[in-house]
DNA sequence: ATGGTCGGCAACCGA
C-alpha cells in the first residue's frame, strides 16, 4: 500500500483552514502533519478536513503558541505525546496505522515541532537556544525515538534546524544565526543517527543542491531574493528508506494569500 | 549595519 504523509508548519491553523482545505484537494495526501497550530484542541476546526475526507484527528495543542496536530484520511490504532524538558509545551504527537488502517506492517508517524532557539545563539544569555539544545539531546536519548530492527516508522516536522550548506541560503552567513549555527546542526545530526533514522527529502535532492521549506516574512521579496532555509524535515527508518518512492516540496504555497512562512513537504512510502 | 513581518491576544511574546 502507498501512504501519502505531508507535513507542514501552518502558523494558526484556524486563521489558515481554508489554506489546508487547498492544499488537501490538491495534494490528497492520506496524512499532513502540522505545527504551530496555535489552537487549543477543544477549538480545532475538524469540519472543513472531515469534509474532505479526513475524519481522523490527533491532537496536541494549547492556547496561544505552539501545538502539533495529525489530519487522516485513514484511522489510528494508537495515539501518544511526549513532553520534553520537563515543559507543558505542546510539540509532539505520534500515531500508529496497522491492520485498520490497511497496513500489512504497523507504521509509526511521529509528528514535531522542535522549539525555535530565539535570537541570540549563546546558551548561557539565551534561555530559549539552551531550551533548543536540551529538546535536542532529549530527542537523541528517547528511547521511542529509536525504532527496533526492521520496524516501520516516520519522524517529521518543523525542526527549526538547516543541518547541511545547502540547507540555507549562504552557509557563510548564517553560521552565527539561529537554525544554522555548528552546534544544533551536530545535535540534530545526532538526534538522527541515534535513532538510525534516514534523511528522506535529501535522497530527491542532492547535498549539493539548495532545498528550502522556509522563507522569512521580513523579506520585501521572498521570491526574488530566495533567502530560504530547509527547517522542515521527513526521517524515514531503515526499513522504509528504500520505500520512499517520490518527495515534494510545494514551494507555490508560500505564494497563496495570507500564507504561513514555511510550505508543505510530501513523501510517498510504499508500505 | 540595521530592520524588516507575522499571529495570538489584548501587553508584548514568540517566531
Amino acid at each position: 500500500m502507498r501512504l501519502v504523509v505531508s507535513t507542514w508548519n501552518i502558523n494558526s491553523v484556524r486563521l489558515r483552514a481554508s489554506l489546508v482545505a487547498k492544499f488537501l484537494k490538491s495534494q490528497r495526501p492520506d496524512v499532513l502533519c502540522l505545527q504551530e497550530t496555535k489552537c487549543p484542541d477543544d477549538k480545532f476546526p475538524f469540519k472543513p478536513f472531515e469534509k474532505l475526507g479526513y475524519e481522523h484527528v490527533a491532537l496536541n495543542g494549547q492556547k496561544g503558541y505552539h501545538g502539533v496536530a495529525i489530519i487522516s484520511r485513514l484511522p489510528f490504532d494508537a495515539v501518544e505525546t511526549k513532553s520534553f524538558c520537563g515543559k507543558s509545551d505542546c510539540r509532539h504527537v505520534a500515531v500508529t496505522f496497522g491492520e485498520t488502517a490497511g497496513l500489512a506492517e504497523p507504521a509509526k508517524l511521529h509528528n514535531f515541532y522542535v522549539p525555535a532557539g530565539g535570537d541570540e545563539p549563546d546558551p548561557d544569555t539565551n534561555p530559549k537556544f539552551a531550551h533548543k539544545l536540551a529538546f535536542l539531546d532529549e530527542m537523541r536519548e528517547a528511547a521511542e525515538l529509536r525504532p527496533a530492527n526492521g520496524a516501520r516508522a516516520i519522524l517529521v516536522g518543523d525542526l527549526n534546524v538547516a543541518p547541511l550548506e545547502h540547507d540555507v541560503w549562504s552557509h557563510k552567513q548564517m553560521l552565527k544565526v539561529v537554525s544554522h549555527t555548528p552546534v544544533e546542526c551536530e545535535k540534530l545530526v545526532a538526534a538522527r543517527d541515534a535513532g538510525g533514522w534516514f534523511d528522506a527529502m535529501r535522497k530527491f535532492v542532492p547535498e549539493t543542491e539548495k532545498l528550502f521549506t522556509w522563507w522569512s516574512y521580513r523579506a520585501m521579496d521572498w521570491e526574488a531574493s530566495n533567502r530560504g532555509r530547509r527547517l522542515d524535515h521527513v526521517w524515514v527508518s531503515p526499513a522504509l528508506a528504500d520505500r520512499v518512492n517520490r518527495m515534494t516540496v510545494t514551494r507555490e504555497a508560500r505564494s497563496w494569500t495570507r500564507p504561513s512562512d514555511h510550505v508543505p513537504v510530501t513523501v510517498a512510502i510504499e508500505t
